[in-house]
DNA sequence: ATTATCCATGAATAACTGTTCAAGTATCTG
DNA sequence: CAGATACTTGAACAGTTATTCATGGATAAT
């Protein structure tokens, strides 16, 4: 909900309540969320994630990046909650946090596998 | 699949076939999508449109922005074949493509309603 | 203790993105 | 036809983002 008062804009006979327009707050969460996954090498170090735990080296050498690079997309991941990670010795061990990107990356495949109409 | 040769790299005792990382093209593609996805204007117009079909001066005013603004990202919106349009004399009138984008938010949704762990 | 390894972080830079502004096309009205 | 309306488009500019590079911290090995 955007506004507390019922503002509408006339469209098309009937009115368009802007009230349940996504509020800016909300439509700026959402779009921090899917902006994490607007970058190729963040979809490539998840895929791999997918496939099991793996060192922070491991994903460097597995998705060709170098560490810095990696560890910097690391903690987007980590901010938006969509990786954990556990330390052991010098090592850190990152896994995805849970599967809603599975359901995500279908759902988006599903799209873009559509025929063109 | 990513390279013609099944490279792996050590990882954990097991190796991890690198050929079942996302390949480049595969997850240049997935990132552009959600990209589109990675702006709250975008959603503000997604959420009108999930209201009802919609003309451009319409969108422009329900969500608060210019018009030129709105079309410069229904163009963006029209190229994922997120929304579809007709025209009728000089007006256009957009709406929602598919559901997917119903999908996708609301598993997004679940994901930042999860509590911190 | 010294050195090496693994990872994180800050600054800097290059590339990308979204808006505005000005102009252009198409349709309708008088 | 002239003017107004609805929308689109291209260029420019500001803000954002992802990488590299250099450095620092923590743990392990010698």
């Amino acid at each position: 909900m955007s506004n507390s008062e019922d503002k509408t804009v006339q469209a098309i006979g009937v009115d368009v309540p802007v009230s349940q327009i996504l509020s800016v707050e909300k439509a700026q969460r959402m779009a921090e969320f899917f902006g994490v996954l607007g970058d190729p090498n963040r979809w490539r170090i998840l895929s791999a994630l997918a496939l099991k735990e793996l060192r922070v080296g491991e994903l460097a050498e597995a998705v060709d990046m170098s560490e810095s690079a990696v560890s910097h997309q690391l903690r987007v991941l980590r901010t938006m909650r969509l990786v954990s990670y556990r330390k052991q010795g010098r090592s850190v061990y990152y896994c995805l946090k849970d599967d809603h990107i599975f359901n995500l990356y279908q759902e988006a495949s599903e799209h873009l596998d559509e025929p063109d109409d």
